[in-house]
DNA sequence: CCTTGTGAAATCTTTCACAGCT
DNA sequence: AGCTGTGAAAGATTTCACAAGG
């Protein structure tokens, strides 16, 4: 196996931080949408309120693409939104693969999103016999057998697994072997994938899990409020970011 | 009034951080899958390769916890999905309402692991009239009109908002304004929300730009990696972590 | 005036490494 | 001997605040 034991030997080149690049597809949504409206230009102030952070953040996160801004003016919208979609990658095609197509692979299927902005379904792929053949979202699904041929034949490298837990380890690893180097797991399940590969999950267990914890602080908070004199809900404020507060007092609801 | 009283008093008792509540879901995910086999103890090696994550960090995200484990031996299986349940607050019930019943949102109501952990369905909610009362994964559709009522007679304060984007807001308002606190967006837009109301989004659009970004840097490197002299097969090299919300499931070689 | 771009400070997160307990 | 729990170091991210430039 790979020895690389040598922690990441960082090719700061072209270094963005990854909570920028994590970013990066918010502000271009929100430019997206100010182009539409023909909108010429715009300020760092009005766009970080469109993408729910503060401007701070967001002239940081564009400092590092480059100075692409006018002071006293603000960004011009049409050549931002090329240079953060040239940045993300999106001005080529990804033709992506979607596997398992059960309730949630034909949502995604149908997803519209999905073909907007550089992505294109390349194929739909599942397990059951019955399904191929069938069209999803205009697309005929295809049977598993035919995975690693529909990959290279079509130069995909990302998949999306919306398989049930126990089949994504070993799609993922069928995905891999043939060329697949970044992965979208819908699945609930931790995959293990060689260097190399990126894996990114999306679950919907665990963002509710996280919710129930700061539901319950909010309960917890207010119980202690009600003793002291703390004041009532205060201003509106939009924001996009979770709760701020990481403070539980130590009451325990039994 | 007193404008001035702090918010928050120094003391840091119970301040779980961020990062760490985020990862206790998929500590849970491991240690249920332990506790169904009838292991007893775990080691944080062994839960840390389990749940994909490293053992120092493992350590530290339960020392906020408490000291739950034995040393010399590992932390009782049983014990740790008690307690972890019990700060995530998985031992009450959560009532959750899912707005939007298309694809997506009948994906979400007939996703299993929902009902699996403390969350309970409690009503789909679409504005079509021609689904009201359809069953959907068993459940019969209500109308949007009734989303106020519906919200105060189950006691809801998670709602899941599955709608088109130009939609979410409105719905998110109306689900504030009947007392949601905690919201999960599927729509692909940013939700103003006031004080004291969590949002957490899923995003399928924003994933797959950030893997295409590393996919675009990965096919740069190779194409610098051929100038030089690394061998084909490790010539890749992974940008391993990822941002707030994403882990990377190592890959631990013996 | 205006708003960007950015060093520096503050804060949060991860990792190291080992003392301390079983 | 083995493994946890944790200070302290290292690293990443956010925020501050202001100089620089339109």
């Amino acid at each position: 196996m790979a020895t690389g034991r040598t922690h990441r030997p960082a090719t700061r080149s072209r270094g963005i931080p990854e909570a920028t690049v994590a970013r990066l597809p918010l502000y271009l949504r929100a430019l997206t949408a100010l182009s539409e409206r023909s909108v010429p230009t715009v300020s760092s102030e009005e766009l970080a309120a469109a993408a729910g952070v503060n401007s701070a953040k967001l002239r940081k996160d564009f400092s590092y693409l480059g100075s692409y801004g006018t002071r006293g003016v603000g960004y011009d919208v049409e050549y931002l939104v090329y240079q953060i979609s040239r940045e993300l990658g999106l001005t080529q095609d990804w033709p992506v693969v979607i596997v398992g197509i059960g309730n949630l692979g034909a949502a995604l299927a149908n997803y519209g999103g999905f073909a907007s902005r550089g992505f294109r379904v390349a194929a739909l792929i599942d397990a059951d016999p019955a399904m191929a053949g069938k069209p999803v979202a205009g697309i005929p699904v295809q049977h598993t057998d035919e995975l690693e041929k529909i990959i290279e034949d079509n130069g995909v490298s990302i998949g999306v697994i919306a398989t049930p837990a126990g089949a994504a380890q070993q799609v993922c690893e069928r995905l891999v072997a043939a060329g697949v180097t970044s992965i979208l797991n819908f699945a609930p399940t931790v995959l293990s994938v060689p260097d190399g590969v990126d894996v990114r999950k999306v679950d919907l267990s665990i963002e509710l899990q996280i919710l129930a914890f700061h539901e319950q602080r909010k309960a917890g908070e207010e119980a202690a409020a009600a003793d002291g004199q703390v004041p009532p809900a205060v201003a509106r404020k939009a924001s996009a970011d979770k709760g701020p507060d990481g403070d539980v007092p130590a009451v325990m609801p039994a």
